[in-house]
DNA sequence: TGCATTTGACCATC
DNA sequence: GATGGTCAAATGCA
């Protein structure tokens, strides 16, 4: 069915693609020049309309039904990580291997959604790692696994009693790197944003281990924003298993590469693996990270919640205004590109993910949607 | 004292 | 019977 909005987003969709054609041949000029902030302020326009062109192409009316939302972080990695020559491409095929393992996994259906990531600890700050995804988590039990080096943590929400919340989740360390940890995450959250403790708990106590490990034999060697991007861009891995459609998700959190796909068991497998390419100089982190001081003024795209980002997507500026969302002020300093930046907050009590940052490009944000940096640069 | 974690036991599935 | 997942009493901690 061909509309007029139709028309209009197929003129917007041809003119961001035409303006990112044009970003990355200035690109290939001005790689014969390091001239390293001219890149930076180009690679934010190219990241600028990926993300565009990632969300329109997500937002656009699909035939019935709709994939389950998956992390929007895997969506905007993607975009990042492939190289520049056929980002569309790429694009492409992920939305079309994602609907095709969509299909499939409707055809199995199983209880609850699962999927998985991997995550990797950070061996000198520990800001990566399986505890940090913004709910509360109540470890249930531990096992040790057949054939597994480290036993298997069980957690569910703490909230699965007084708000009925059933997500669970499988912390399970990696044998071959001990750095690394699986998660399983079965089921929704259903909790939501408001039922979110204010004060987030500790990470998992592997986590914790982990990190007194590293920082016992690191010398407190911290990583700057970029490095910790770049190590994040590099080490990020996203899997997901038997996902299932939650009409409640967005397409915004659809995951953009699907490496693998396993039919007999309807498993889809999901690798983001920015692996060696330092073509992008890290204006992504995965993870929005709640400040920690309240419930509904932070989002997260970790997997359990990408959707809360389509939430605030949809959230008209006054009511993100009102709810104290997003404030403006916009001098930062501590990054090359400081326009429109997102900035965690280090404070968040249960993540170690603390000090990464969100870029947004000028063109991502109106000139009028606030946003509160104070507090992100302490 | 309340809450989270630990850990052995129990249950379900293959 | 083996294994994975969950329960619940015991324990620890703030």
């Amino acid at each position: 069915m061909e509309s007029a909005s139709s028309w209009e987003y197929n003129s917007l969709i041809n003119e961001l693609t035409q303006g990112r054609e044009q970003a990355m041949q200035l690109r290939a000029h001005l790689n014969s020049t390091p001239l390293t902030e001219s890149q930076d302020l180009l690679q934010s326009i190219l990241s600028s309309y990926e993300k565009s062109l990632s969300i329109l192409k997500w937002s656009e009316p699909l035939v019935q039904p709709q994939p389950p939302a998956l992390p929007i972080s895997t969506v905007l990695e993607s975009s990042l990580s492939v190289d520049g020559s056929s980002l569309s491409d790429d694009l492409s095929k992920s939305i079309q291997a994602h609907n095709e393992c969509y299909s499939n996994a409707s055809k199995k259906r199983k209880a609850m959604p699962t999927w998985t990531e991997q995550v990797r600890i950070n061996p000198h700050t520990g800001l990566e790692g399986p505890g940090e995804d913004g709910y509360s988590w109540r470890k249930y039990g531990q096992k040790d696994i057949l054939g597994a080096k480290y036993p298997r943590s069980y957690y569910r929400c703490t909230y699965r009693h007084t708000h009925n919340c059933w997500a669970n989740k499988q912390v399970q360390r990696s044998d071959d790197d001990p750095s690394v940890f699986e998660l399983t995450y079965k089921g929704t959250h259903t909790c939501n944003l408001a039922s979110r403790s204010a004060t987030l708990p500790p990470p998992s106590s592997e986590i914790q281990e982990m990190k007194h490990d590293y920082h016992h034999h690191s010398n407190n060697e911290s990583l700057q924003p970029g490095q910790m991007i770049m190590h994040l861009r590099t080490n990020l891995r996203v899997e997901t298993n038997d996902l299932e459609t939650t009409e409640e998700r967005s397409p915004f959190s659809a995951p953009p590469t699907f490496s693998s796909m396993t039919g007999e068991t309807n498993e889809c497998s999901l690798t983001v693996l920015p692996a060696n390419d330092h073509r992008f100089p890290g204006t992504y982190t995965p993870s929005f990270i709640s400040p920690g001081s309240s419930e509904s003024n932070y989002f997260s795209t970790s997997s359990n919640q990408m959707y809360d980002f389509k939430k605030i997507h949809d959230l008209k500026h006054s009511e993100l205004e009102q709810n104290g969302m997003f404030s403006t002020n916009a001098s930062s300093t501590n990054s090359p590109i400081t326009n429109g930046m997102f900035s965690t907050n280090a404070s968040s009590t249960n993540s170690p993910i603390t000090g990464l940052e969100f870029f947004m490009d000028p063109v991502d944000l109106d000139s009028n949607f606030p946003f509160d940096t104070t507090g992100f640069f302490s």
